[in-house]
DNA sequence: AACCGGGTCAACCGCTAGTAT
DNA sequence: GATACTAGCGGTTGACCCGGT
């Protein structure tokens, strides 16, 4: 089974997945681009790095989900979204083929199963209030440059939040990690009518994605981590 | 036994972001 | 700034499996 360009498309052997092992036990993870030709496989660098990143990297868990897993799925999903690959870095040992595998098969068939019920309770349902619409919070990506105070370290200190003329907000300065703070201060920071702060630097470069981070439980922040760390998993 | 339909999951495709030149 | 290249992501596809008829 080769592709028009010549590769190898379609399942691996057991054959490739040795010598895909091996090369990454001798050479490390990544520069994937050179892996074929290292590990001597007739496969495109993406189909490499997709075998050792869902099959064949150690520690992958396999089997069902358990009900913790779901649960904290389900709780990340509601926050970030289709964001698989954050949300399977959340799940120890899962895949984020894994977890979207998951969500599509079983997750589709429990909302069926959910409109069938809401069908039965349809009668009832009219008599209650509507429930409120959960929007999705997608996280808006944030652009550092290197010249970055905020990298540098050149970020000064100010509780100062300003409000530029577009209505985002601004931040003069800040001590330390100005995301540990912004929970604690979600009071303080301007919000603008979507929802969302914007952190805005001179050159408008920092835009930080918006909601209502305390209106979501926070218990998929595991023990010993904080905010801090998962926001900088988003980063990532 | 043969067929069919649905479920599962590995793998591919297309796209974007980041980086180097 | 433009271009080329690589890495990584999410959506989609298709092969395989299994249970029902």
């Amino acid at each position: 089974m080769e592709g028009s360009s010549g590769v190898r498309k379609g399942a691996w052997s057991q054959i490739e997945d040795n010598l895909l092992r091996d090369c990454v036990n001798l050479h490390g993870e990544g520069k994937w681009h050179l892996v074929p030709k290292r590990a001597g496989l007739n496969r495109c660098r993406k189909s490499c790095r997709l075998r050792w990143l869902n099959y064949l990297k150690p520690n992958i868990k396999r089997g069902d989900f358990s009900e913790d897993e779901v649960d904290l799925m389900i709780r990340l999903h509601k926050l970030l979204g289709n964001r698989w690959s954050l949300i399977a870095g959340r799940l120890p040992g899962r895949t984020s083929n894994d977890v979207k595998n998951y969500w599509n098969t079983y997750m589709r068939r429990k909302v069926h199963s959910h409109k069938k019920d809401n069908n039965i309770e349809k009668q009832a349902d009219e008599a209650k209030p509507i429930v409120k619409h959960h929007e999705v919070i997608k996280p808006v990506p944030r652009t550092l440059s290197k010249t970055s105070p905020w990298l540098q370290g050149k970020f000064v200190n100010s509780s100062k939040v300003g409000v530029s003329e577009e209505g985002a907000t601004s931040i003069s300065g800040s001590a330390g990690n100005w995301w540990e703070t912004l929970l604690d201060d979600k009071e303080d920071n301007a919000v603008n009518n979507n929802n969302t702060c914007f952190f805005g630097g001179a050159d408008g470069e920092f835009n930080l994605w918006s909601e209502e981070l305390t209106s979501i439980d926070c218990d998929f922040v595991t023990q010993g981590e904080s905010w801090s760390d998962f926001l900088l998993d988003l980063q990532g």
